[in-house]
DNA sequence: TCCCAATATCGACAGTCGTCGGAAACGCCT
DNA sequence: AGGCGTTTCCGACGACTGTCGATATTGGGA
């Protein structure tokens, strides 16, 4: 794996930015533009302005295709989640994901049907420590 | 219930202010300025101005007393999670808590002591759930 | 070949954050 | 009453974000 990119934290904007990467796989400014008009109706320069910065923060690439940019993320989505969840996490709840989980639970939300998953999901977890498969 | 302080996003520092204030309750400045000292040496101004700023946000408020002002925070450290989980539950899990659940879950983290901790309080969700006590 | 429409570049502006230094105010001790 | 040390107030600076307009560039059609 490559050099894991720490502190990956976007503004929603931003994450809608990329969003529109991930689903589009390759885009445009103009595609980005179109994909977060329903959302957010902003002008093409701002759209770009907002791809350079990204890009220099080494979060999308660019290569070049007749006259235009085609911008692609560097950054996968399971990455940013961890990456942002981890620092929720450190910030919010001394780093324990366990507590997080407990607000989660505790915090009503949680629609019944889904706690079914989620028990499906932990005895997996345990499966995995209990063989030691890590 | 009070009218909920809806969009209550604080930077890590912030965080750390308010939290100063929730675990010494009351604090003059210099009060905060100490309990953050061992994490961020800070001059005692940029501390005022933190709190100042805050203030204007309506996060914390302060008296007089004497010559010095008095802090004490205006929201409550559940009200922050709340606020700042759900946020981060809708930027990066479509607003799906249960989303955010199976990722921790699957990405490691969580020891299998926890895991129990996790079952008894989905015995309690579903407890409430199904009683339809809310 | 020449011009136009599409596209990128530049720079700008207001707002927030992290960070202070210097100036002003004001209790209190002598 | 006067001076001093403590504490607040003011304003500033650099960085980042959200947001564009104006300008430069250029590929491709007439």
């Amino acid at each position: 794996m490559p050099a894991t990119n720490h502190t990956t934290l976007l503004t929603d904007l931003q994450l809608a930015v990329v969003r529109a990467l991930w689903t589009q796989g390759e885009c445009t400014v103009l595609d980005v533009q179109q994909a977060l008009l329903p959302e957010r109706p902003l002008a093409q320069t701002t759209v770009a302005t907002l791809l350079t910065r990204l890009e220099k923060r080494g979060i999308v690439s660019h290569r070049v295709d007749r006259r235009q940019f085609v911008y692609r993320a560097l950054v996968s989505e399971p990455q940013v989640k961890v990456s942002m969840v981890g620092q929720l996490t450190e910030m919010l709840f001394a780093g324990r994901p366990a507590e997080l989980i407990s607000h989660l639970l505790a915090s009503r939300e949680v629609e019944a049907g889904d706690l079914e998953e989620v028990k499906r999901l932990i005895a997996e977890a345990e499966a995995r420590s209990s063989v030691g498969a890590r």
